[in-house]
DNA sequence: AATCATTTTTAGATTAGCTTAAAAATTTAT
DNA sequence: ATAAATTTTTAAGCTAATCTAAAAATGATT
């Protein structure tokens, strides 16, 4: 069965918000997530529907079929692989490749996944530390926190970011707060709920809650 | 002006066949090329006409533009650095690479194309041996001949090839005839056109006149 | 329970790209 | 030069994907 590249983005967008709210996704956060009215996604459930992709029942929101499922994380399997190659090999920077990725992750080919996957050395995860899922769409589980939950003295490495703008992305750049950089809380302030942290054991900066809301660390 | 991935298929087409042909390109030869009906050609020559991509009179052919073949060019620079990428990179065989390029050579983005061209070691010909245009478009030249055209005892580098199919490669592969490879004739037959060559100064191997017409050798 | 607000679906239209069949223009052959 | 053959265009219609505006269903408020 032919799938195009707009029932991939669709799928794509279906699994995301899921995951994100953890209940099926309503025909306003498709066409949200899509920018699309909200008329085109009913008009594209039914087809996604059709070809039992999805489930879905009327006002009562979408779940995605095994087999759309299945495609949807397939094809965020290939987005972030695209995303290592642009910056690992093309050096690009993180801020600069999702929009890429987002047109490499529909390139059909039997092989080709696979050995940009080995030709990577098997990454378990893209440059913005979001988990590659396998072959098999299995997603690897890292314990992290918020770096906002920490508690004085704590200490971690940055692994991930939550907000992927390229204005977040830059501002870490200019921070020098890029992935595997270790940090550690030296103080709260409550009045704004920002901190003060060491970065890389050597240099003292504070961070706004917005920025400690946004970023992954890995305790340790 | 926003140029779709059908549209740029279409200039690819016509740039190739007015190539071929040295004259402009009808509308069947282009329905030929593009596989599809003689009337979705006159359609489409309507719409790259109002953009200015080509210069068209009807019953008279189709030529390109300057902006149409600086696009059609473009799209053929990253056709070919793409093969390269996958034969170079993620060892696929040449005989794999054109459909995944056919897909990859739509990728738009500032950077990718130039920053493929330096990763890849700025190579001037592709897997098959065709020239890939630099930035502004110009190929290389190469003087070339079919092993066809080579007198007794001539002797020279296969350097490319002019049927592209699948069949072909995997012969010259089975040949050991890869890019690069010195031959030198040893005897013509009149009777079929064949000629009994010698490869790799080693091997001695009679080959057909289909064979030796899509065979392009670098004398010396 | 009835009203109001929100969400979702339906209706009607548009655009790109494609098809087949018929008509028109051009080229080739007699 | 006229007829025949070929090429090209026009006409009419289809599908995927989109839109806006209106109608219908659901959920929230009084
Ligand atoms: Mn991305
Ligand atoms: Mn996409
Ligand atoms: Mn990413
Ligand atoms: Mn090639």
């Amino acid at each position: 069965m032919e799938i195009s590249h707009t029932e991939e983005n669709y799928l794509k967008a279906i699994f995301k918000i899921s995951e994100r709210d953890g209940k099926p996704a309503s025909t306003n956060a498709i066409s949200s997530e899509m920018s699309t009215s909200a008329a085109s996604v009913t008009d594209m459930i039914k087809r996604l529907s059709d070809k039992t992709l999805i489930h879905y029942e009327r006002y009562r929101g979408v779940t995605l079929t095994g087999q759309g499922a299945q495609i949807a994380t397939h094809l965020i399997r290939k987005h972030r692989l695209w995303e290592v190659f642009l910056v690992d090999k093309l050096h690009f920077s993180w801020d600069e490749v999702h929009e890429i990725a987002e047109q490499l992750e529909h390139i059909k080919s039997q092989g080709l996944v696979e050995r940009l996957d080995e030709y990577l050395g098997f990454p378990k995860f893209d440059p913005h530390g979001d988990p590659i899922p396998d072959a098999d769409g299995n997603f690897a589980i890292r314990k992290q926190v918020l770096l906002s939950e920490l508690k004085h003295s704590e200490r971690g490495l940055v692994v991930g970011v939550q907000d992927h703008s390229t204005a977040f992305l830059q501002y870490l750049d200019r921070m020098a707060l890029v992935l595997g950089t270790p940090v550690e809380v030296l103080e709260y302030f409550e009045y704004d709920e920002s901190m003060r942290v060491l970065i890389s054991g050597e240099r003292e900066q504070v961070l706004s809650k917005k920025v400690c809301q946004n970023l992954f660390i890995q305790k340790r």
